[in-house]
DNA sequence: ACATAAGGATCGTTGAACAATTCGACAAGG
DNA sequence: CCTTGTCGAATTGTTCAACGATCCTTATGT
């Protein structure tokens, strides 16, 4: 019986999980990430408190977990806005990228089989998007490919960073109006990179693996400028 | 003249700087920092909201922001209490140093000589601390010395990321009961780890660097799994 | 056209209040 | 003796109203 009450722990994680804030802060986040809210746009705690029913104060604690994901930014005596990237902001986020991932392909030697799995069906997802041309869909698809192959690094925490890496980067796809156009080249080469790393080719890997994220980069980048 | 008003922009993110919350925050921060506050005890809203004299909403935002840089833990209807790490988060943090400042390391090439000076500096004042007995203060050097290091990789989110993991480590320091005997074997490495970069010698500094946190890993853990 | 001043809107912070939850103590029952 | 149910104190979660501080806009005057 002692066992059995032992794997309860596991569960423990999921008690503290709901504060009313943390509800809000879930219910945001997904109307950023899906571009209800554009970038630059200011939240008004009034107008948001009271079409969601809660205080200013909860909601206040909701923008401060926001904002620490990068996903807000928070200026004194003005507000909360929905982050607005740079282009120097573009090319930090593929510096860290270049670091993590590249670390990732390096420690896929000795990954766990689950790990690729995990890998290989965000691929696949990709591509069945792609033929039923969500392209939407496949930019997820894109994006939960990079998290996992993240996560070859084992760290809990480089996991955690990687989400919000990722999280900030969907706020530029949202600027591309041609959605199409960016994700849907990476698909092939997304499965390309798969199995460069399941036939244990690692340096090989690591090398599309830069040519790709600068590619990326480039196309983004060109997005950008174009304003300035 | 022109010049002197362009260098007053690095003085511009201290304007923003000052709500009360942050200011609370970066007192409680300094207080666990320097081990006042020791990992496990709960901080009482009440207690502190009255030594400080800030109300408990103003407490509760400082709480959150230290909340997620994970120096406090937040159990939802319990409190906030100071971290305490596991063996698997010392583990974790270190898998993230390896990531980080190997790819600094690998960096090292391209970097300016402003950054090493900053990385020369924090090995002299390491040693001078060391000279003096001041072991307190060859912690932060060495930090300080991590902390440059990782800049080489030339991305502010990582110097970001960097900050917080090192606060996270100094949490553990403080378990350690002999300062001393932790800080002082690394203050050579150090040294030795700065001339590998600075004569070009990359790959051998990522030997190194290698070893030496392995060897630092090793200690803290050694230090931890006793009382388990 | 420009600087200045007034006004309105919004944020920052406080203090109080009430509901919800936790925790310890103590009594009842097996 | 151990377990279980119940109560009450203490603390947190959340809301609300208020006031000063700050920013933005607009009107005013030169």
């Amino acid at each position: 019986m002692d066992n059995a009450v032992a794997e309860l722990e596991h569960d423990r994680d999921r008690l503290g999980r709901s504060s009313t804030a943390e509800r809000v802060a879930d219910i945001l986040r997904d109307r950023i990430a899906e571009g209800f809210f554009t970038p630059g746009q200011r939240l008004s705690e009034e107008a948001i408190g009271a079409a969601l029913g809660v205080s200013r104060n909860t909601l206040r604690e909701a923008f401060r977990l926001l904002g620490h994901e990068r996903l807000l930014e928070h200026r004194l005596n003005r507000g909360v806005f929905v982050r607005v990237l740079s282009a120097e902001d573009v090319a930090d986020l593929y510096r860290v990228r270049r670091v993590i991932e590249g670390a990732a392909v390096r420690h896929s030697r000795d990954a766990s089989s689950a790990a690729f799995a995990a890998i290989r069906d965000a691929v696949a997802e990709a591509e069945r998007a792609a033929r039923e041309d969500r392209w939407q869909d496949v930019g997820t698809a894109n994006i939960r490919f990079h998290q996992n192959l993240a996560a070859l690094n084992g760290s809990s925490r480089l996991d955690e960073t990687m989400r919000q890496l990722l999280a900030e980067l969907r706020l530029v796809f949202h600027v591309m109006d041609n959605p199409r156009a960016f994700h849907e080249p990476f698909v092939p080469r997304n499965r390309e990179l798969l199995e460069l790393l399941e036939s244990g080719r690692v340096e090989e890997a690591g090398r599309a693996l830069e040519v790709y994220l600068g590619d990326a980069e480039k196309l983004l980048v060109q997005a950008y400028t174009p304003r300035a």
